[in-house]
DNA sequence: CCAATTTGACCAAG
DNA sequence: CTTGGTCAAATTGG
Protein backbone atom coordinates (compact mmCIF):
# COMPACT_ATOMS: atom_id res chain seq x y z
CA UNK A 1 0.00 0.00 0.00
CA UNK A 2 1.70 3.29 -1.12
CA UNK A 3 0.33 6.06 -0.81
CA UNK A 4 1.03 7.97 -4.19
CA UNK A 5 -1.61 10.60 -3.80
CA UNK A 6 -2.10 11.00 -0.52
CA UNK A 7 -3.89 13.64 0.64
CA UNK A 8 -2.30 16.81 2.83
CA UNK A 9 -2.65 15.71 6.69
CA UNK A 10 -5.73 14.93 8.03
CA UNK A 11 -7.37 15.53 4.86
CA UNK A 12 -9.62 13.38 3.46
CA UNK A 13 -12.68 15.12 4.23
CA UNK A 14 -14.59 16.21 1.67
CA UNK A 15 -13.25 18.93 -0.50
CA UNK A 16 -9.69 19.06 1.10
CA UNK A 17 -8.41 16.16 -1.33
CA UNK A 18 -7.15 16.85 -4.90
CA UNK A 19 -3.73 17.44 -4.35
CA UNK A 20 -1.79 18.04 -7.45
CA UNK A 21 1.89 17.60 -6.75
CA UNK A 22 1.87 19.57 -3.42
CA UNK A 23 4.30 17.13 -1.59
CA UNK A 24 6.44 19.76 -1.02
CA UNK A 25 3.60 22.31 0.01
CA UNK A 26 3.06 19.45 2.42
CA UNK A 27 5.87 19.19 3.99
CA UNK A 28 6.55 22.51 4.00
CA UNK A 29 3.43 22.49 6.60
CA UNK A 30 5.22 20.69 8.72
CA UNK A 31 7.42 22.28 9.11
CA UNK A 32 5.83 25.26 9.87
CA UNK A 33 3.63 22.98 12.10
CA UNK A 34 6.48 22.39 14.36
CA UNK A 35 7.76 25.44 14.59
CA UNK A 36 4.06 26.37 15.70
CA UNK A 37 4.75 23.41 17.64
CA UNK A 38 7.57 24.97 19.75
CA UNK A 39 6.40 28.27 19.77
CA UNK A 40 3.05 27.07 21.70
CA UNK A 41 4.90 24.69 23.91
CA UNK A 42 8.41 25.22 24.41
CA UNK A 43 8.71 22.79 27.25
CA UNK A 44 11.14 21.01 25.49
CA UNK A 45 13.06 23.04 23.60
CA UNK A 46 13.85 27.14 24.33
CA UNK A 47 10.56 29.05 22.68
CA UNK A 48 12.15 31.14 20.19
CA UNK A 49 10.90 34.69 19.54
CA UNK A 50 8.46 35.13 16.79
CA UNK A 51 5.22 35.07 15.39
CA UNK A 52 3.14 32.99 14.20
CA UNK A 53 -0.27 32.46 12.72
CA UNK A 54 -2.48 29.60 11.49
CA UNK A 55 -5.42 30.10 10.24
CA UNK A 56 -8.85 27.80 10.76
CA UNK A 57 -7.00 26.91 14.10
CA UNK A 58 -8.17 30.35 14.84
CA UNK A 59 -11.58 29.31 15.98
CA UNK A 60 -11.77 27.48 19.23
CA UNK A 61 -10.16 24.71 20.72
CA UNK A 62 -11.70 23.15 23.61
CA UNK A 63 -9.23 20.17 24.97
CA UNK A 64 -10.73 17.50 27.15
CA UNK A 65 -8.42 14.44 28.35
CA UNK A 66 -10.50 11.07 29.59
CA UNK A 67 -13.32 9.44 28.38
CA UNK A 68 -15.30 12.30 27.67
CA UNK A 69 -18.45 12.97 26.34
CA UNK A 70 -18.39 14.06 23.10
CA UNK A 71 -21.16 16.30 22.08
CA UNK A 72 -21.52 15.32 18.55
CA UNK A 73 -21.60 16.97 14.95
CA UNK A 74 -20.08 15.71 11.92
CA UNK A 75 -18.21 15.71 9.20
CA UNK A 76 -20.75 14.43 6.59
CA UNK A 77 -19.41 13.27 3.63
CA UNK A 78 -20.05 16.03 1.94
CA UNK A 79 -16.80 17.21 0.10
CA UNK A 80 -15.67 15.00 -3.03
CA UNK A 81 -17.78 11.62 -3.35
CA UNK A 82 -16.14 8.99 -4.47
CA UNK A 83 -18.27 5.76 -3.82
CA UNK A 84 -20.09 3.66 -1.88
CA UNK A 85 -22.48 1.28 -2.76
CA UNK A 86 -24.39 -1.46 -0.80
CA UNK A 87 -23.50 -4.74 0.14
CA UNK A 88 -24.90 -7.87 0.05
CA UNK A 89 -24.15 -9.41 2.85
CA UNK A 90 -27.54 -11.11 3.11
CA UNK A 91 -25.97 -12.97 0.80
CA UNK A 92 -22.99 -14.26 2.79
CA UNK A 93 -25.20 -14.79 5.50
CA UNK A 94 -27.52 -17.10 3.56
CA UNK A 95 -24.52 -18.91 1.82
CA UNK A 96 -22.15 -19.22 4.86
CA UNK A 97 -25.15 -20.49 7.06
CA UNK A 98 -25.51 -19.18 10.65
CA UNK A 99 -22.19 -20.40 11.23
CA UNK A 100 -20.61 -17.37 10.41
CA UNK A 101 -22.67 -15.59 12.68
CA UNK A 102 -20.87 -15.89 15.94
CA UNK A 103 -19.04 -18.25 14.75
CA UNK A 104 -15.66 -18.82 12.85
CA UNK A 105 -15.69 -15.93 10.49
CA UNK A 106 -16.41 -13.61 12.93
CA UNK A 107 -13.46 -14.86 15.43
CA UNK A 108 -10.85 -12.72 12.70
CA UNK A 109 -12.77 -10.10 12.93
CA UNK A 110 -13.92 -10.16 17.22
CA UNK A 111 -10.10 -9.87 17.40
CA UNK A 112 -9.61 -6.61 15.30
CA UNK A 113 -12.70 -5.34 16.06
CA UNK A 114 -13.31 -3.31 19.32
CA UNK A 115 -16.47 -2.07 20.04
CA UNK A 116 -16.86 0.92 21.92
CA UNK A 117 -14.28 2.83 23.61
CA UNK A 118 -11.68 0.66 25.19
CA UNK A 119 -11.27 1.49 29.30
CA UNK A 120 -7.61 1.71 28.82
CA UNK A 121 -7.61 4.13 25.91
CA UNK A 122 -6.86 7.46 25.74
CA UNK A 123 -9.14 9.90 24.50
CA UNK A 124 -8.63 13.51 23.93
CA UNK A 125 -11.24 15.97 23.00
CA UNK A 126 -10.87 18.81 20.33
CA UNK A 127 -13.23 21.57 19.39
CA UNK A 128 -12.24 23.28 16.21
CA UNK A 129 -13.04 24.84 13.38
CA UNK A 130 -10.69 23.35 11.61
CA UNK A 131 -10.73 19.32 12.21
CA UNK A 132 -8.49 18.17 9.30
CA UNK A 133 -5.73 20.44 10.20
CA UNK A 134 -3.44 18.20 12.82
CA UNK A 135 -0.94 17.01 11.04
CA UNK A 136 -1.50 13.66 10.66
CA UNK A 137 -2.83 11.49 7.75
CA UNK A 138 -6.11 9.46 8.68
CA UNK A 139 -8.21 7.35 6.51
CA UNK A 140 -12.29 7.51 6.75
CA UNK A 141 -13.51 3.75 7.08
CA UNK A 142 -16.83 4.88 8.17
CA UNK A 143 -19.69 7.29 9.29
CA UNK A 144 -22.53 7.10 11.04
CA UNK A 145 -25.59 9.40 12.12
CA UNK A 146 -25.44 9.46 15.95
CA UNK A 147 -28.74 9.72 17.35
CA UNK A 148 -28.25 12.72 19.09
CA UNK A 149 -26.82 14.60 16.74
CA UNK A 150 -27.96 16.14 13.87
CA UNK A 151 -24.61 15.10 11.53
CA UNK A 152 -23.41 11.81 11.31
CA UNK A 153 -19.80 11.00 12.73
CA UNK A 154 -17.19 10.24 10.95
CA UNK A 155 -14.12 7.67 11.69
CA UNK A 156 -11.18 7.95 10.94
CA UNK A 157 -7.70 5.78 11.66
CA UNK A 158 -4.01 6.65 10.97
CA UNK A 159 -2.85 5.90 7.90
CA UNK A 160 -0.55 4.07 8.61
CA UNK A 161 -2.52 1.50 11.15
CA UNK A 162 -2.15 -0.96 8.59
CA UNK A 163 1.84 -0.19 8.11
CA UNK A 164 2.90 0.06 11.43
CA UNK A 165 -0.13 -0.77 13.12
CA UNK A 166 -0.52 2.69 14.53
CA UNK A 167 -3.78 2.53 17.07
CA UNK A 168 -4.89 6.09 16.46
CA UNK A 169 -7.95 6.95 15.52
CA UNK A 170 -10.62 10.05 15.60
CA UNK A 171 -13.78 10.78 15.29
CA UNK A 172 -15.14 13.65 13.76
CA UNK A 173 -18.18 15.42 13.85
CA UNK A 174 -19.78 18.72 13.27
CA UNK A 175 -21.80 20.32 15.98
CA UNK A 176 -24.95 20.90 15.27
CA UNK A 177 -25.49 23.86 18.00
CA UNK A 178 -22.59 26.27 17.34
CA UNK A 179 -24.41 26.54 14.56
CA UNK A 180 -23.26 28.23 11.32
CA UNK A 181 -24.31 31.64 12.26
CA UNK A 182 -21.23 33.31 11.68
CA UNK A 183 -20.30 30.71 8.71
CA UNK A 184 -17.78 28.50 10.91
CA UNK A 185 -18.84 25.18 11.89
CA UNK A 186 -17.85 23.64 14.61
CA UNK A 187 -16.31 20.22 15.10
CA UNK A 188 -15.86 17.50 17.39
CA UNK A 189 -12.66 16.07 17.00
CA UNK A 190 -12.04 12.59 19.30
CA UNK A 191 -8.77 11.66 19.06
CA UNK A 192 -8.23 7.96 20.55
CA UNK A 193 -5.20 6.38 20.94
CA UNK A 194 -1.54 7.80 20.62
CA UNK A 195 0.02 7.00 17.57
CA UNK A 196 2.97 4.78 17.28
CA UNK A 197 3.52 5.24 13.85
CA UNK A 198 6.55 6.87 12.97
CA UNK A 199 5.90 9.83 11.16
CA UNK A 200 7.33 8.83 7.67
CA UNK A 201 7.18 11.29 4.41
CA UNK A 202 3.29 10.25 4.61
CA UNK A 203 2.91 11.13 7.75
CA UNK A 204 3.02 14.70 9.20
CA UNK A 205 4.36 15.66 12.21
CA UNK A 206 2.38 15.28 14.99
CA UNK A 207 1.68 18.90 15.62
CA UNK A 208 -1.20 20.75 17.79
CA UNK A 209 -2.34 17.86 19.17
CA UNK A 210 0.44 15.94 20.65
CA UNK A 211 1.61 19.19 22.05
CA UNK A 212 -1.72 19.96 23.65
CA UNK A 213 -1.28 16.57 25.04
CA UNK A 214 1.06 17.49 26.71
CA UNK A 215 -0.25 19.96 27.80
CA UNK A 216 0.13 18.17 31.39
CA UNK A 217 4.06 18.10 31.43
CA UNK A 218 4.73 21.53 29.97
CA UNK A 219 2.00 23.38 28.62
CA UNK A 220 -0.35 24.18 30.86
CA UNK A 221 1.08 22.97 34.41
CA UNK A 222 -2.47 23.76 36.10
CA UNK A 223 -4.38 21.64 33.78
CA UNK A 224 -4.95 18.22 35.83
CA UNK A 225 -4.17 14.97 33.24
CA UNK A 226 -6.25 12.78 35.04
CA UNK A 227 -8.27 11.18 32.26
CA UNK A 228 -12.04 12.52 32.55
CA UNK A 229 -11.22 14.80 35.50
CA UNK A 230 -9.78 18.18 33.66
CA UNK A 231 -10.21 19.74 30.13
CA UNK A 232 -8.56 22.56 29.02
CA UNK A 233 -10.16 24.45 26.68
CA UNK A 234 -8.73 27.57 24.22
CA UNK A 235 -11.69 29.63 22.34
CA UNK A 236 -12.00 32.77 20.62
CA UNK A 237 -14.76 34.89 19.48
CA UNK A 238 -14.47 34.18 15.71
CA UNK A 239 -16.56 36.83 14.80
CA UNK A 240 -15.27 39.66 16.32
CA UNK A 241 -12.78 41.31 14.08
CA UNK A 242 -10.47 42.15 16.31
CA UNK A 243 -10.52 40.36 19.60
CA UNK A 244 -7.09 39.49 20.22
CA UNK A 245 -6.22 37.75 22.64
CA UNK A 246 -9.63 36.67 23.83
CA UNK A 247 -9.29 33.37 25.21
CA UNK A 248 -11.45 31.30 27.58
CA UNK A 249 -9.74 28.33 29.58
CA UNK A 250 -11.72 26.35 31.18
CA UNK A 251 -9.87 23.43 33.32
CA UNK A 252 -12.91 22.47 34.93
CA UNK A 253 -15.05 19.23 33.95
CA UNK A 254 -17.48 21.14 32.23
CA UNK A 255 -17.90 20.62 28.76
CA UNK A 256 -18.38 23.93 27.83
CA UNK A 257 -15.37 25.34 29.35
CA UNK A 258 -16.62 27.69 31.39
CA UNK A 259 -14.55 28.01 34.09
CA UNK A 260 -12.12 30.42 33.16
CA UNK A 261 -8.97 28.89 34.74
CA UNK A 262 -6.46 29.85 36.96
CA UNK A 263 -3.61 31.60 35.09
CA UNK A 264 -3.36 29.12 32.41
CA UNK A 265 -5.35 31.73 30.74
CA UNK A 266 -3.31 34.29 31.30
CA UNK A 267 -0.48 32.69 29.97
CA UNK A 268 -1.52 31.42 26.95
CA UNK A 269 -3.13 34.78 26.08
CA UNK A 270 0.34 36.32 25.77
CA UNK A 271 0.59 33.24 23.38
CA UNK A 272 -2.63 33.64 21.09
CA UNK A 273 -4.13 36.36 19.46
CA UNK A 274 -6.73 34.95 17.46
CA UNK A 275 -7.99 37.68 15.16
CA UNK A 276 -10.61 37.14 12.38
CA UNK A 277 -8.60 37.99 9.64
CA UNK A 278 -7.43 36.47 6.31
CA UNK A 279 -4.47 35.68 5.35
CA UNK A 280 -3.79 34.99 1.86
CA UNK A 281 -0.60 32.54 1.38
CA UNK A 282 0.36 33.69 -2.05
CA UNK A 283 3.21 36.24 -1.34
CA UNK A 284 2.60 37.50 -4.67
CA UNK A 285 -0.91 39.46 -5.19
CA UNK A 286 -3.55 36.89 -4.62
CA UNK A 287 -7.45 37.44 -5.72
CA UNK A 288 -8.90 39.55 -4.01
CA UNK A 289 -11.23 37.09 -2.28
CA UNK A 290 -13.36 39.46 0.38
CA UNK A 291 -13.31 37.85 3.54
CA UNK A 292 -17.21 37.78 3.54
CA UNK A 293 -17.18 35.38 0.83
CA UNK A 294 -15.26 32.81 2.59
CA UNK A 295 -17.76 32.27 5.36
CA UNK A 296 -20.19 32.19 2.79
CA UNK A 297 -18.39 28.73 1.71
CA UNK A 298 -20.70 26.11 2.13
CA UNK A 299 -18.80 23.34 4.19
CA UNK A 300 -20.46 20.69 4.18
CA UNK A 301 -17.68 18.39 6.25
CA UNK A 302 -14.32 19.18 7.52
CA UNK A 303 -11.84 21.86 5.94
CA UNK A 304 -8.18 21.41 6.26
CA UNK A 305 -6.45 24.95 7.18
CA UNK A 306 -3.82 26.49 5.78
CA UNK A 307 -1.70 27.45 7.87
CA UNK A 308 0.52 30.64 7.90
CA UNK A 309 3.47 30.85 10.01
CA UNK A 310 5.50 34.08 10.54
CA UNK A 311 9.11 33.75 10.50
CA UNK A 312 11.24 35.20 13.05
CA UNK A 313 12.32 38.06 11.68
CA UNK A 314 9.01 39.37 10.96
CA UNK A 315 8.14 38.41 7.64
CA UNK A 316 5.21 35.89 6.84
CA UNK A 317 5.57 32.83 6.18
CA UNK A 318 2.49 31.52 4.93
CA UNK A 319 1.65 27.70 3.74
CA UNK A 320 -1.48 26.33 2.40
CA UNK A 321 -2.80 23.02 2.03
CA UNK A 322 -2.13 21.80 -1.04
CA UNK A 323 -4.26 22.50 -3.92
CA UNK A 324 -6.37 24.89 -2.14
CA UNK A 325 -7.22 28.32 -3.35
CA UNK A 326 -5.17 30.87 -2.12
CA UNK A 327 -7.67 31.64 0.71
CA UNK A 328 -8.74 30.83 4.55
CA UNK A 329 -11.28 31.68 6.58
CA UNK A 330 -9.39 32.82 9.24
CA UNK A 331 -6.33 33.57 11.08
CA UNK A 332 -5.27 32.94 14.62
CA UNK A 333 -1.84 34.76 15.42
CA UNK A 334 0.22 33.17 17.68
CA UNK A 335 2.69 35.27 19.21
CA UNK A 336 5.79 33.43 20.83
CA UNK A 337 7.23 34.96 24.29
C1' DC B 1 -4.96 0.71 -12.40
C1' DC B 2 -4.61 2.01 -7.67
C1' DA B 3 -6.11 3.71 -3.63
C1' DA B 4 -9.38 6.40 -0.83
C1' DT B 5 -14.24 7.16 0.14
C1' DT B 6 -18.85 5.82 0.51
C1' DT B 7 -22.27 3.39 2.78
C1' DG B 8 -25.13 -0.24 4.60
C1' DA B 9 -24.51 -4.30 7.16
C1' DC B 10 -22.63 -6.39 11.01
C1' DC B 11 -22.08 -6.85 15.90
C1' DA B 12 -20.83 -6.03 20.66
C1' DA B 13 -21.52 -3.01 24.58
C1' DG B 14 -25.09 -0.76 27.43
C1' DC C 1 -33.50 -3.90 22.13
C1' DT C 2 -30.87 0.21 21.02
C1' DT C 3 -26.85 2.55 19.64
C1' DG C 4 -22.34 3.37 18.35
C1' DG C 5 -18.11 1.60 16.16
C1' DT C 6 -16.12 -1.30 12.45
C1' DC C 7 -15.97 -3.92 8.23
C1' DA C 8 -15.63 -4.36 3.52
C1' DA C 9 -17.72 -4.37 -1.27
C1' DA C 10 -18.58 -1.13 -4.52
C1' DT C 11 -17.35 2.99 -6.65
C1' DT C 12 -14.83 6.69 -8.42
C1' DG C 13 -11.17 10.23 -8.74
C1' DG C 14 -6.50 10.86 -10.01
Amino acid sequence: MQRSRGCAPGGEHGWAAADGGGMQLQRRERELVAQLHELLYPSTSPSRSGASSCSGLAAELYWEHGSSQVKATASCGGGKRRGGRKRAREDERHEEGQGQRAGAATATKATTRCRRKKLGTTTRTLVTTVPDFDGYQWRKYGQKQIEAAMHPRSYYRCTNSTNQGCPAKRTVQRNDDDGNDNGRPKYTVVYISEHSCKSTESAAVPVILETTVRADTAAAPDVDVVPGSSSSAISSETQSPASSSDLTWSSGGSEDGANPPPRARDDYSRLFAIEDECWWWNPSPAPAVAPALLQEMDFDGPIRSPVHVAAADGSWINDLFVNEPPFVLNSCHLFAL
